[in-house]
DNA sequence: GTGTTTGCAAACAATTTGCAGAATT
DNA sequence: AATTCTGCAAATTGTTTGCAAACAC
């Protein structure tokens, strides 16, 4: 149960560390894959799991049945754009009180909430 | 492009009217086959993405990387159970103000929001 | 040395699709 | 007759897993 170092990991680490939009395993595999010609697909997704599940990278998930991975974990909202799939981040306050509110009348216990917006990104609004 | 009308279809549109629990194409399949022994899961989901189009239902995704779908197509509040995965109404009003909040300083423009809740439901917690 | 991690390939789950025939209009 | 819809099977997509060898401690 105890982690050992591995390279390929620390260097998914860093590569997601670079970048703040959101990548999908599979966007990881081909980055990492350029300076680490011999990664699996598989080694990708055991890190990407494992890195999740120990809360040093966050997985997030859009709807779009494709999981995308965050380096920021700390909590806030997203944004999916509905034309070209790409996942933003959005600066406004996280709220909690509508989990309070659904709690009310509810019977089973409401540990959280996920929320995320959609639309059409600034890139493609200006491409039409 | 006009719609023909199909047994299939009905009989599909038929089940999910006496359900509340968002049932998956799967769970569609297994349930009308009972009286179209015949019927293909390949017909349920063209007609269950059809049905989606054209809004006579809905398709539900709760982060658990299947397809729910809903007889029910006014916007509402769900719950997903995190042990048992099921997915539950939830009566409280819907708030479109955190959307608009969202569009403050974004340059896209948000069409929507997604918001559903997770926990574990009574049945699971009476359990344990 | 023991236990974790890797690469590879095969397996898996959910969903989509090509096609020839059947059903609807 | 024209077009939509169906059943079937194969294909696709995203992800997981079994295994023997490689690596970390």
């Amino acid at each position: 149960m105890n982690l050992k170092h591995s390279k390929q990991r620390d260097s998914i680490k860093a590569f997601l560390a670079t970048r703040k939009d959101h990548p999908t395993a599979d966007v990881v595999y081909r980055n990492v894959r350029e300076s680490f010609p011999n990664i699996s697909l598989g080694t990708v997704y055991r890190n990407l799991t494992l890195l999740a599940d120990i809360g040093e990278i966050a997985r997030i998930r859009v709807g779009d049945s494709v999981d995308h991975f965050d380096y920021d974990t700390s909590p806030h909202y997203h944004f999916v754009c509905s034309e070209c799939g790409c996942v933003m981040d959005l600066n406004i306050p996280m709220t909690e009180h509508l989990s309070k509110a659904a709690q009310k009348n509810f019977k089973g216990e409401i540990e959280g909430q996920v929320t995320y917006f959609y639309g059409r990104c600034n890139n493609c609004l200006s491409k039409n």
